[in-house]
DNA sequence: ATGAGATTTCAGAAAAATCTGAAAATAGAA
DNA sequence: TTCTATTTTCAGATTTTTCTGAAATCTCAT
């Protein structure tokens, strides 16, 4: 139940876990830039899933060198992605955060919001060209006709991943896991045989330039 | 085949058409920005799949109104995500650029190119962090496990995504799609047992705070 | 209610990413 | 090879994102 340290904990390989636990936080950040979060967002889920200490704002803000609004917007974040929670301590008027330990839990998160921020736009935007697009009639000129094949196309394709993504990653459940694991056993399906320019045949240029 | 223009285009058509390109773009575009990439290199590649014709770069600058400097380095990156390719026509010293027509095709390269730049690092990151961090022994402090313990769960995660993503999303083949139909019939896993704070049993604050 | 401690907000500062434009390099035709 | 259309490169400009810090707001024990 460690008191004032962990048993055997040297000064020394204190000094090695930290360095560690950085890393990870700097390689969780970088990654997290990447996933469109802010850097100090992921670090500081970085931090508190790697420590799995609950802290409150003061600690990640000397642990993390960062200023106490940004901490207290990238907990917000954090919180509605919910991939950590508040917690309090009870005689202490702070409020303490400590990260979802599951790693899987942690994974759907990524996928859920990723969606919510990436494909549902997508989709919504697409319904509403669909619309306002040149309707297709009887005998609609084809580059009419291949764009709604094109729409409907990417529609079909990022609508069926979104259905996956809410049957797989819910908030709760062992989803994406077992659908990992699925995949893992699957064998892969035979390549397609190449089509490439599927539509232009030959090369359609020349004429419809301007 | 299309000559001056298309059959039955009135302008007012083309108009409506030309329209829900640019909203299409549009759309593609601020994803891209999303997804980590330029939100020019997004637009120049929902150009050139959307209206499905090879294109030039002064094509391409024209129709987005970007920089020449610009399109050379979109399109460089598209040729190394593989998701368009080189067209020469004979009797023309430009070349020209046309997207891969197979949705699929697209989103496997999306993944794949996802995966490499954003989890291969991370795996290779956790993996110095590894052995960097204090050695297990008989009775290491058990901050020191924990560490351990945490980075093998994500290198875990991570790396079964990242065979995953190997597995299905190759630059040829129907794997994603057959993933998609796999899952998308496939029973969900039952919920497991909530289990908060699997690590931290009461609340491990107090000392251990430096 | 009061007030000390804690949190949130947000305008402006700082940093990062993206884009431009023109000079340098390249590559095809003759 | 030479000439020229085309492409690439990259320093600096612009735009976007992120961060800071302090004032405003909130909250809870008394």
């Amino acid at each position: 139940m460690a008191r004032e340290s962990t048993p055997n904990s040297t000064p020394q390989i204190k000094a090695q876990l930290i360095e560690a636990q950085d890393r990870f936080i700097a390689s969780w950040g970088r990654m997290g830039s990447v996933w469109g979060i802010s850097r100090t967002m992921a670090e500081v889920h970085a931090l508190l899933y790697i420590t799995g200490v609950p802290m409150c704002t003061d600690e990640i803000m000397d642990r993390l060198r960062v200023s106490r609004g940004n901490v207290s917007m990238s907990v917000r974040s954090l919180l509605e992605w919910a991939v950590i929670e508040k917690v309090r301590l009870p005689g202490d008027r702070k409020e303490y955060f400590q990260a979802e330990q599951d790693v899987w839990s942690m994974l759907r998160a990524i996928a859920r919001e990723r969606i919510k921020r990436e494909v549902d736009p997508l989709l919504g935007a697409l319904d509403e060209i669909g619309e306002l697009s040149p309707q297709i009639g009887s005998n609609s000129p084809e580059d009419v006709i291949a764009l709604h094949h094109r729409l409907d196309e990417v529609r079909e394709g990022f609508g069926l991943i979104t259905t996956l993504t809410h049957k797989f990653a819910g908030p709760r459940g062992a989803g994406l896991q077992t659908a990992a694991k699925l995949l893992a056993k699957a064998p892969v399906g035979r390549p397609t045989k190449r089509h490439k320019a599927t539509e232009s045949k030959r090369n359609p240029r020349r004429g419809s330039r301007s």
